[in-house]
DNA sequence: GATGTCACATACCTTTGGTATGTGAAAGCA
DNA sequence: TGCTTTCACATACCAAAGGTATGTGACATC
């Protein structure tokens, strides 16, 4: 860490508060739900100060979405490896989904953040961190030659799709312990459809 | 059709306009970034005309989508059945990707419907349209004993969501032939991977 | 042909994203 | 220590766009 002086420390505090408030609201009330008064106030800040940290309010969103998806990203990389790689992507898609169980109603949707960011900005930010998983387990089935060989990016983007939208289907349906249930057998089984 | 004075004539011309004018700007342009002045101005009226008509930019927006989710459903609807109904299925899901290919620039992103109006009118809309011929043919499936015993809301909604994310990449990824073809095969393989 | 209605136009308000500029406390330097 | 500079913010303002309130004229009704 570069030695700070205290103002890089107060502005710091700042940014992070901004980004903190900015990741509630965004959760909440969505992106044009969410004034940018409204996120430099519940910072306790002014417009001033959210625009001296970022260029605007995609920016701001942009961020919040980054945070997010690297604290996801290390839940999932977090799930211990297994001798089976089929075994290994099970457990990783079930981590996803436990923690979306557990965190739904405070995360930013991903279909808000395609649409505000659009497709290639969300791609750029999530290729570091989630896919980056998804990627790797990927890459193994098919070299070790026990997944389809299909485009390794369609395939990424595809077991990526399915998690998404299996998330949002937590989010919106009732008694999410069966649909949790429903949904690790179904992701399951497509995966299964891969296997070579 | 009912009996209609030329000035209720009028009108619907004037509706017709309307949404036609929104469709083309909200595919092109995404919603935030299309006007309500801009789309009145494309139809040639006024403000107080869209506002009329409709409740509101939403309101339009929701009016465009359903057009198109009619009409998208109609081209599939119109797939020829067959003897197996898993070869339906996957004929089903060809004909949709075909359509997307030769339709995608002109299309509104199902992921902008989905953020604009939220999850659950998206779903009350698509559900009268696109989601009602996956429905009966997952019925049959099920029903028949060929397809494994998930909620059936569920297996509708990863589905559709598998076949929207195929979508999704035929619109963003270069090579759009080899993308298409690839994607075929993967939506039979996973949705194989559902079969008793 | 007088009256009412309705499809639309005009004028206006309000919110909000964004910009331009001011200010005071901390940092750098003599 | 005291002066100058920098920079993290606050204040004031602008323009665009969604939405509303009201006016108006062509068409329907009697």
């Amino acid at each position: 860490m570069e030695t700070q002086t205290r103002r890089q420390a107060y502005a710091e505090e700042t940014r992070e508060a901004i980004l903190e408030a900015g990741h509630r609201l965004f959760s909440r009330q969505r992106f044009s739900g969410t004034s940018l008064e409204a996120i430099a106030k519940e910072a306790n800040v002014t417009k001033g100060a959210v625009y001296h940290h970022f260029k605007g309010k995609r920016a701001v969103f942009s961020a919040c979405f980054e945070r997010q998806a690297k604290q996801v990203s290390e839940v999932i990389a977090a799930v211990p490896q297994q001798d089976d790689d089929w075994a290994y992507a099970f457990a990783q898609c079930r981590a996803f989904l436990d923690y979306v169980v557990g965190h739904g109603k405070h995360t930013i949707a991903l279909q808000e953040v395609i649409t505000v960011l659009g497709w290639d900005a969300w791609r750029a930010i999530d290729c570091h961190y989630a896919m980056g998983n998804i990627e790797r387990v990927v890459a193994r089935l098919q070299d070790s030659g026990r997944m389809k060989p299909y485009s390794r990016e369609l395939v990424v983007n595809m077991i990526y799709g399915l998690i998404v939208n299996a998330s949002m289907n937590l989010n919106s349906l009732p008694d999410v312990h069966q649909v949790h249930q429903d949904l690790n057998g179904m992701l399951r089984d497509m995966l299964n459809g891969l296997k070579l």
